[in-house]
DNA sequence: ATGTCACCTGGTAGGTGA
């Protein structure tokens, strides 16, 4: 099973390079985020011709997630119960029996900032109700643009960036306590190549100097880590005219 | 040299967010 997450920044924009990779890399699952679209826009007749099946929750000009599926998802559920949530972040389902959690994590825009304040209140409501969803479905895995570099590997300059938004404390500090769940950075379980990121700036001619972050992540559960057998980053999608400021990542499990 | 992109409002540019 193969199962994938995508920050495409305007699916409107970035349908032709999806559906051009979705043929050619053909995962089971994939979750998008910043598809950037009210719900009446998303492109689900196109997706359907493709041979994909699509859950949605969308708002205009910003935010906004999607769950695509060779396979409907079963129990689908729009961003996270009991937080009263204006943005649109988090979509969940289960295909062939894994739960699939795709979040869009605000991202915080400055630490002594308002969304700052917001970020760190989702990120506990996320973690609130991950314990809980993993109480009842044991295999699931949390994918998605998490706006959080883990560690200073997965930053290309931690001094430069240290306490910086993505990097601060704080931020590290949820982020493994999403770890102490009982999930697991599939992205380390395997070797990987160095200084590979998952992020770059359109800004500054970053991706050309390889200025990147390692912000979007897949955390798998304890009962799927034994059958998780690869997670790589797709850095080819960031090379294409007109491209994502991220990169896919992928997750493959045995059955 | 933040060497950009996407989207909005109200325009033939400027603001916001990332």
């Amino acid at each position: 099973m193969k199962l994938a997450t995508w920050n495409v920044n305007s699916l409107a924009v970035r349908l032709p390079q999806l559906l051009a990779w979705l043929a050619t890399e053909q995962p089971d699952v994939l979750v998008l985020q910043e598809t950037k679209l009210t719900d009446d826009k998303f492109p689900q007749a196109e997706l359907a011709a493709a041979g994909w099946h699509s859950a949605w929750f969308g708002q205009r000009t910003y935010n906004g997630v999607a769950l695509l599926s060779r396979t409907p998802a079963e129990g689908v559920v729009k961003n996270i119960p009991g937080f009263d949530d204006e943005q649109a972040r988090v979509i969940a389902g289960t295909v062939h029996g894994v739960r699939v959690v795709g979040a869009y994590f605000p991202n915080g825009q400055a630490p002594d900032s308002d969304k700052f304040a917001y970020k760190m209140r989702w990120l506990e409501a996320l973690r609130e109700w991950l314990r809980a969803e993993l109480t009842q479905h044991p295999r699931l895995v949390l994918m998605g643009d998490f706006n959080i570099a883990p560690e200073d590997r997965d930053v290309y300059d931690p001094v430069a960036l240290a306490g910086t938004i993505h990097c601060t404390d704080v931020e590290r500090e949820h982020f493994r306590q999403l770890l102490a769940l009982g999930l697991v950075d599939a992205y380390r379980l395997f070797d990987q190549p160095p200084r590979l990121w998952s992020w770059w700036d359109y800004r500054n001619l970053a991706f050309r100097k390889n200025q990147g972050l390692r912000i979007d992540h897949v955390l798998v559960s304890q009962a799927l880590r034994d059958g998780t057998t690869a997670c790589r980053i797709d850095k080819a999608p960031r090379k294409n005219e007109r491209p994502s400021d991220h990169a896919p990542v992928v997750l493959e499990l045995t059955p």
